[in-house]
DNA sequence: CTGAAAGCGCTTACAG
DNA sequence: CTGAAAGCGCTTACAG
């Protein structure tokens, strides 16, 4: 194959040195005038030659290639949660597009023998300029190199490893989850459960955080409020216990699958009981193709977009950078599942 | 900070060349012969000092960068038609993460003043080892140019263009959509329709071609079989004018909208129709979420897979490579609309 | 068995 | 206004 044309081979062409082309092809003209002709004829010869930059020597010369990294710890394109994490992607790439930055997906992840792994494949992000992280956990090893090497990075989610260093964007799901819970007391509940799932996702803590902020300032009863379930363990019999407590409104979390409230959900129709009439059932996000569930709505597009912007402020910053973390609102749901208790 | 550790600073600590360093570190001991002690005095400096290789100075090095290139003519993650792309994506990362490569997605095309911009930014796609296509026309020039100058790609979808030097991966529409006529004949049809949309992809033609063969083997009258109609187009008006001439089964194209089937399916049951018992209605391609219509099944998950695997053979290939073509068998659907006429 | 040297394709002081 | 040179951190012939 014809190897590709270099700035030596359209220095030739143009009948100049390669650092003319360097600098006239990366528009580095500070304090530096060059005759309209040369230019003219360099940009040319480019053309001709079908003259793309090679990133990864102008990364090793510069350090700067216009490739944003993104690395999820699973697939990026997930095959089981896919209505989750799509959006988020939509809104990387479509910031990123705005940005004129191309994207790379790292797959590494894939090979996976554990954390031996990651660690090889999380270094490997280093050949973009920057990279956005996503998954539950942080390998915290890795990413502290990462941040210590000073390579510019965001996660996309809330996080305090690393003694609060790591830059993000995340949602604000104390806020939302109290909100809710605000709406259901001024509706006039006083017995109320919240669902989550087993597991301390830093999303799982915020919405159990919200949801009891709430509950005190309300002065509701709240030892019993927080109920911690598997999916399989939500059925008839749970729904039933509770309404033998006189609770009259479910909170549940949503969370990547969507599992734990399509359970409730269902358990809730099974035992024959109306929404909101018997029984007020709010979701802490949106459940999928569900739009008249009462909650919020997680702004994934925007998480996406907005975590694009910080990591290329990163980028781009001149003096040392200091840890950025923004927290992004949800939009209520009114829905039609939560009313007066019956 | 202190900078990261290079090789130079491991030769200097065990007092080796920096070259000698490079060998044991990189494994690269064909033919050549280092002493215990060397190695072992290296590998414990690199330890120590917590060496990590620059991945961009070995790939500006070694040539390769293991990234393969993803050139989407319009958004990697549509928002209106993602049923349809995913899956192709879900394949690709899967196959390029088995295989060891990075993937790059060139969002350049979003910023989109036509044809001048899709130039730079197809050429942009040779930062990486090689690239995949995919989208529903080909750019003759810039794709030509990349052939030309040996640069590894591969199309997703069937293509003819540029004298079918365009290697591919495809799907055989021709022998699915047959398939599925010969099907509807062997339960006695003897007089329907193909519906398809006013747009000549390959994969309209394709299909078309696969009907009017098997109706032809069939000895059906042709003519009026090809019906070219806007999902506007289709309502109960169209529906009553085939019962009126005597059709018993339509047959209708599935496009990445998925909205000419819909909108069939809709007609259908407006018009007060059952299938099969009223009309047998079969979809060449499969409808979302409706497993219970029968067609046949895309294998776009294999697609993807394919080819990237097609496309890292090509780029290891060391002799001349010649076009390579490729095509995938679809998977009938038996499904439950089409059955003997009424 | 190991080192000096060239080179991957760029950028960036530094000289003219 | 433009060029020669050094350097980014590696790999890979080529000498000893």
């Amino acid at each position: 194959m014809a190897r590709a044309p270099r700035q030596a081979d359209i220095a030739a062409a143009a009948g100049v040195s390669q650092t003319t082309v360097s600098l006239i092809l990366s528009g580095n003209t500070d304090g530096v005038r060059l005759s309209e002709g040369t230019r003219q004829r360099v940009l040319d010869a480019a053309e001709e030659l079908g003259y793309v930059p090679d990133p990864v020597a102008t990364r090793l010369a510069s350090s700067r290639n216009h490739m944003l990294g993104v690395y999820t710890f699973a697939s990026a394109f997930p095959t089981d949660v896919d209505g989750f994490y799509y959006p988020i992607l939509v809104g990387i790439e479509e910031e990123a597009a705005a940005l004129g930055q191309d994207l790379v997906l790292f797959t590494g992840t894939g090979g996976g023998q554990g954390r031996a792994h990651d660690k090889t494949a999380i270094r490997r992000t280093r050949v973009a300029d920057g990279c956005l992280f996503f998954g539950r956990h942080v390998p915290e090893e890795p990413i502290d190199w990462l941040l210590g090497g000073g390579f510019p990075l965001v996660y996309i989610g809330r996080r305090d490893e690393l003694d609060g260093r790591i830059p993000f964007v995340g949602v604000d799901y104390v806020a939302a989850s109290a909100a809710v819970v605000e709406r259901l007391v001024a509706l006039g509940h006083r017995e109320l459960r919240y669902l989550r799932e087993d597991d301390d996702a830093p999303s799982s803590s915020d919405r159990e955080k919200g949801v009891l902020a709430a509950a005190r300032k309300a002065r509701l009863a709240v030892r019993r409020i927080v109920v911690r379930a598997t999916p399989a363990e939500v059925g008839t019999g749970l729904i039933a216990r509770w309404r033998a407590e006189g609770v009259t409104a479910v909170v549940v979390e949503e969370t990547d699958t969507g599992e734990l409230s399509a359970a409730l959900l269902a358990a809730v129709e099974a035992a024959g009981l109306r929404t909101p009439a018997d029984l007020s059932v709010a979701v802490l996000g949106q459940p999928k193709d569900r739009p008249e569930v009462s909650g919020f709505e997680v702004p994934r597009r925007e998480l996406g977009r907005r975590a694009v912007r910080l990591l290329v402020d990163q980028i781009t910053a001149s003096g040392p950078r200091t840890a950025q973390q923004i927290f992004l609102d949800c939009v209520p749901v009114a829905g039609s599942t939560i009313g007066p208790p019956g």
